[in-house]
DNA sequence: GTCTATAATTCGATAGAC
DNA sequence: GTCTATCGAATTATAGAC
């Protein structure tokens, strides 16, 4: 592998773990096994090698979301599979964790592939939950939009939980809670239409 | 108010910004308008004054919770409250922001009262559903604990919604999602029971 | 392309005067 | 209690040799 590769796999290794305050060049050519100068050749400053990371990653992790969202399975099962994916809860969410960051949040260019993953992980669910109900695993009352909202927003918060209690323990159980909440909605109104 | 007071405010109101690696003790004077001496004075060194501020933000938290769970009304009523409750969504939530800093989660110190607060939501918001559930307002299948974390987690993770968004508009999305399931949820149980 | 040298600044802290 | 002086290390580069 060359060492512009190595650069952004180390960046996008350190920025999940200490996020881009918390990750010096030092650290970035160190993990590499890069000089300072080559770091400064393939890169103008820390923040365009971070900008060219976070891409990556985001591209990374929707692509392999996509592959749950179109197992050929019904589109509950497809949510509850996604929901349900093996996860290192303790590490965190690799992308998610950069919101947290204000030189992120504050830098268009770093913040913009963060924004688009989540903006199209948002329309796939949504595109899902109206399959789901056409196909009547889901109440026609539920909005598409905010559902996907909150099954996103219970994904990257389970990883909170998890990491302040030190287990995975409140994860599994955020997420147990939402699929079983996902599956017993809409009972009452489909009950008293009878 | 003392000096020893606004090096605490001070370091609350960085960590929540900043996190801890993003926090610098010259920073933390600047705002406090305390010198390096003051400051070294009163605490050993920065992780003592994390520590300190840390803890009162997540007693502050905790404090302000259990008002929206005491109010005098329904369980699903003090849920719903506790969800709407004013956020400012952009900024995050200043504990649980704590949870993706690499050296807060390492130092047992620093991560004991984050682990504290999130542990007794936890438990006052299974109580709350234990409640509904006597009242027939949830399902009675439902898992108090399950869902307890399901919606902490939706709150948590609505806030990294937003950041990575920023605009407040997902937050309110998850928020509503999540409301909506639980005022949905158990009706095809309770109507199958007759 | 990669290396070493250099540098201004900040970090996190200690020492000691007042 | 608060201040200034000082410190060694790290940060975020730039310059220029190879």
């Amino acid at each position: 592998m060359d060492t512009r590769e190595r650069l952004i796999e180390s960046a996008q290794a350190l920025l999940w773990e200490r996020g881009y305050v918390g990750m010096s060049p030092k650290a970035i050519q160190d993990r590499a096994s890069a000089g300072q100068g080559s770091m400064y050749h393939h890169f103008e400053n820390k923040a365009a090698l971070a900008s060219t990371a976070i891409a990556r990653s985001a591209e990374q992790l929707y692509a392999s979301a996509r592959k749950e969202f179109t197992q050929p399975c019904s589109a509950l099962d497809r949510i509850v599979a996604y929901l349900n994916r093996e996860r290192d809860a303790l590490r965190g969410c690799r992308v998610g964790r950069l919101t947290q960051d204000p030189e992120i949040i504050a830098d268009p260019q770093l913040r913009q592939p963060v924004q688009e993953m989540f903006a199209k992980l948002t329309q796939e669910l949504a595109s899902l939950i109206v399959e789901g109900q056409k196909a009547g695993e889901f109440s026609a009352e539920m909005n598409p939009e905010d559902t996907a909202s909150t099954i996103l927003a219970v994904l990257q918060g389970a990883y909170v939980l998890a990491r302040a209690a030190n287990s995975t323990e409140p994860y599994d159980r955020a997420i147990a809670g939402a699929i079983s909440l996902l599956k017993h909605q809409g009972g009452v109104k489909r009950a008293s239409r009878k």
